[in-house]
DNA sequence: CTGTTAGCGCTTTCAA
DNA sequence: TTGAAAGCGCTAACAG
């Protein structure tokens, strides 16, 4: 393996000037950091990474934490995290360390095991809570991190986000302005911020709108196409009157929507409009949709290049507001939505 | 973050002693050690990997290369490798690297990367070829590796494998030996090891049985339902006589098989019986099969522990002849197996 | 059984 | 613009 030492000795120069060319330092003459660059190309040098963790601090590691759970298979989400993320890393030349717990295992001790080691330059938090432990820790013991997704109403920590609550409340907006006043939310889990934030947004939606709080109409659950079915059947089984629009939080919900609404015999979108959120997990068309499906368009795969941005940037010490990067998303009016009749 | 000293300073000992009584070394006394042991756990001591690496030239890391491809998150034999393996390594105190390459970026260079940075002790090697390349580059680097598989008639390398052979001319065994002479083999694709072992194995069944090796009947394509359909419905459509049995490389082939034969109006195992070996990562229940399907069953999902320990062995230069390790299998028949009717 | 000394490969003062 | 020297935290000779 060829070293710094190997590199300076053929160049002429002291390690610590060899050094300090290959780092991009300011005080090196350009020839010199050129000649440099140039032999540790030829020699094919890599800096040890341990070495250079030892006395920096850094390095170049990055973790990932991943409950084991049993759904972790068919859940589409844990591979585009993965694959998204060990590639964007392997782009900036960080390694991706992955660690999957054992089922009911604690998640805290995890990473306090991994903080103590001291490999691990900082970590990626997906699926945060609103109280959220994970967050709370690294926090506490310093150790830069990103979340995908924001923690507390004004958060002191790096993030990327969608804006989910401006969406929501963009949707729900969009179909009270088409006369529908009976608007069912189908949202996520409830103690994920996300799903807190959409139903946020789709309340001040409803005040705008002039609608009644009171009337809101919120289910939460998985995002399964099983969760849109019953959630529908169910609520067009209950007593009059019934919704006319329904929100899904993802496409995967309105596939049961579909499915629920077309075994009730009701209509898309005449009796029944449908909106859905698409982040591109699902591995589903929205276009393939009869009628075609009604989005807001943010894919998820957007999220893991600026992730990893974030985390390099909290790592190196770069100012918060630098790190709090929210995305963009589209909005696609298909043919799922329309006026509610009469 | 607590050091070496700390702990050393805590216990009255020099930073060497306490070393050597952290890391179970003969010449420490038994009092020493546990009252070492026991500051240390107070202190929550952790060793930093980096220092640890650079001295003894382990870091506890071991990596994943995967290539990206387009069936990356379709096949859920990812998630099953990632999740497996990551799980075995927090196990056993390593850190598990996981890197997924570009869509067309050359493997090789990827693997020089992440040696030359000096931080990985050793390498998974999964989905090995005939003719594998990193094999071959890992082995000029010396760095250690354990492949999922065999490369070679006479490897050299730590392995965990199946004995594809044997299991293979044990089910064509068992088909001829219920009277069948015409049996197809679905195999996976060509250039894969186990593929090669595979064939292999039904071939020297034919000849075992006295059937003549030309009337090998082999097809090679992706585990996939649509290439048991398609070769099926092609088999069958075929000039006379018709095969009478078809072994399949895995339950999702032998899947797309039920649907083609269904759909061709034969009856299992009347018209043609059916065998497959299940490696339990299709999420399909072979007793669900109708008629239920006869299976060599060999969980993937145990492969990831011997794995483990095969690695962590080459790494700390066990023997060769405890790194390779050959799995066991069962044989479950059925009913979709049964004598042909002429 | 225990301590002293050296050094892994690198970055960073400090001095020239 | 350059080099010498110190030290990150740890392990491994080498003495006692």
């Amino acid at each position: 393996m060829t070293t710094l030492k190997d590199v300076a000795k053929k160049a002429g120069l002291s390690i610590t000037q060899t050094s300090r060319a290959l780092n991009d330092h300011s005080d090196v003459s350009a020839a010199t950091r050129e000649r440099v660059k140039e032999i540790a190309l030829t020699l094919q040098y890599r800096p040890n990474l341990s070495a250079r963790k030892l006395v920096s601090g850094r390095s170049g590691l990055v973790g990932l934490v991943v409950p084991r759970t049993k759904d972790l298979a068919s859940d589409g989400l844990f591979i585009e995290v993965v694959s998204g993320l060990s590639t964007e890393f392997s782009l900036r030349d960080m390694q991706f360390v992955l660690h999957v717990t054992q089922p009911e295992e604690p998640i805290i001790p995890v990473y306090k095991r991994l903080v103590g080691n001291g490999a691990i330059d900082g970590f990626v938090l997906i699926d945060p809570r609103e109280d959220d432990r994970r967050a709370a820790f690294l926090s506490k013991a310093k150790v830069p991190f990103v979340v995908h997704g924001r923690i507390g109403p004004n958060p002191k920590h790096a993030y990327f986000d969608i804006d989910n609550e401006k969406i929501f409340r963009g949707i729900t907006r969009h179909l009270s302005a088409l006369g529908h006043r009976r608007i069912v939310l189908l949202n996520g889990i409830e103690d994920r911020t996300y799903a807190e934030a959409r139903s946020c947004g789709y309340r001040h939606a409803l005040v705008d709108s002039r609608i009644d709080p009171s009337e809101a109409i919120i289910r939460s659950g998985a995002m399964t196409e099983s969760f849109g079915l019953i959630s529908t059947v169910d609520l067009f089984s209950g007593p009059e009157p019934r919704p006319t629009a329904i929100i899904c939080g993802s496409v995967r919900i309105a596939k049961g929507v579909y499915q629920a609404l077309n075994a009730l015999g009701l209509s898309i979108p005449r009796d029944v409009s449908v909106f859905a959120h698409d982040d591109h997990i699902a591995q589903i068309q929205t276009e393939a949709f009869y009628p075609a499906l009604s989005v807001t368009d943010a894919p998820m795969r957007d999220s893991w290049k600026p992730l990893a941005a974030c985390l390099e940037g909290a790592i190196s010490g770069a100012p918060l507001s630098e790190l709090q990067v929210v995305g963009p998303y589209r909005t696609i009016l298909r043919q799922s939505t329309a006026a509610p009749c009469q």
